[in-house]
DNA sequence: AGAAACTTTCAAAAATTACTGAAAGTTCGA
DNA sequence: TCGAACTTTCAGTAATTTTTGAAAGTTTCT
């Protein structure tokens, strides 16, 4: 397969990848398409690239500079602002999963904690009150691992990784 | 807080979360009020609780079922069928692990694998090879512990949360 | 201050996704 | 075999999300 085919391809698959995980499909391919490449790319060259608007462009572009996996520079002696993406991708993990956590375990936990107190004597009550509490108990635990992860650094993770997997 | 409210709010938030996760709100809606319901619901039940349509109802039930976390039954003497869900959220969360990584990590790797063996002389070719080996190598660990999660029992999960968790 | 080079905004249009409800299909007892 | 009781399907509609592109805004240079 031909280069241009292959990057294609793969631009075409982060994207699919990206709607999976409500993360919309044009910033997933800006993203793969800054990740791959080994220079800055200015917006023009992405609009181009990726042939979307001008204001598609840039909306995405903050996004991904909102969840900081990816960076704008200029070059010197140059008005133009160009971008380009965070390499690591360890590192792209854990700004990723940072963000979602934030936006989506913890609203989650606000909510199952604010609900817990409630009174509990019908069936109906009793088996209410111990969904929250196990769900409580699954998402906090699930939130520390998480915020574990976040904290640590690319050999934890590898190594943490290798630990569970091998046995 | 009355405890119709809560069941409400509870109702509504899980059907939050679910559209974030990419899961339809009525679908996660459906499996809250079943989750929190001590006895089996008909589709009926769950049409006028939720208020909506049956065919609305009947999609979402289907999909639920295909998660395998939720079951239907009949009552003896009745044509009725009944919908109940899993109450072990640890369960639940197994087997949504389950469906999300096979329709989500691996078609990633499959795609990966795929494009690896591209050739690589300009830095374009070389970054993009890079960027595609890394990935690789992140999802393919991430698959594996996801496979590990999702073959454990409850006790595995628990102790390994524990155990990451505590240091 | 004015003009060029660029970025940002946002209302309207397009695309996608979810929902409705009536009609078709199925199952089962008599 | 019929009909009641139920479930499933799906074309049309509604709701939501994404994208466009022109206008407004900003920065920098002379």
């Amino acid at each position: 397969m031909k280069f241009k085919q292959s990057k294609e391809k793969f631009i075409q698959s982060w994207g699919v990848l990206g709607s999976n995980w409500g993360i919309n499909k044009t910033m997933a391919q800006i993203h793969a398409l800054l990740l791959i490449s080994p220079e800055m790319l200015s917006a023009e060259n992405i609009m181009q690239e990726l042939q979307i608007s001008r204001g598609n462009a840039n909306m995405n572009l903050r996004a991904l500079i909102d969840w900081g996996i990816v960076s704008k520079a200029t070059k010197i002696g140059e008005r133009k602002e160009y971008f380009f993406a965070d390499k690591d991708i360890w590192e792209v993990a854990r700004r990723i999963t940072k963000e979602r956590s934030k936006r989506e375990i913890e609203p989650v936990l606000k909510v199952l904690n604010e609900l817990k107190n409630v009174d509990a004597e019908s069936p109906e009550e009793i088996q209410f009150k111990k969904t929250l509490h196990d769900l409580e108990d699954f998402t906090s635990k699930l939130n520390s691992l998480v915020d574990k992860f976040v904290k640590s650094d690319s050999n934890w993770f590898y190594k943490t990784m290798l630990k569970l997997v091998k046995k």
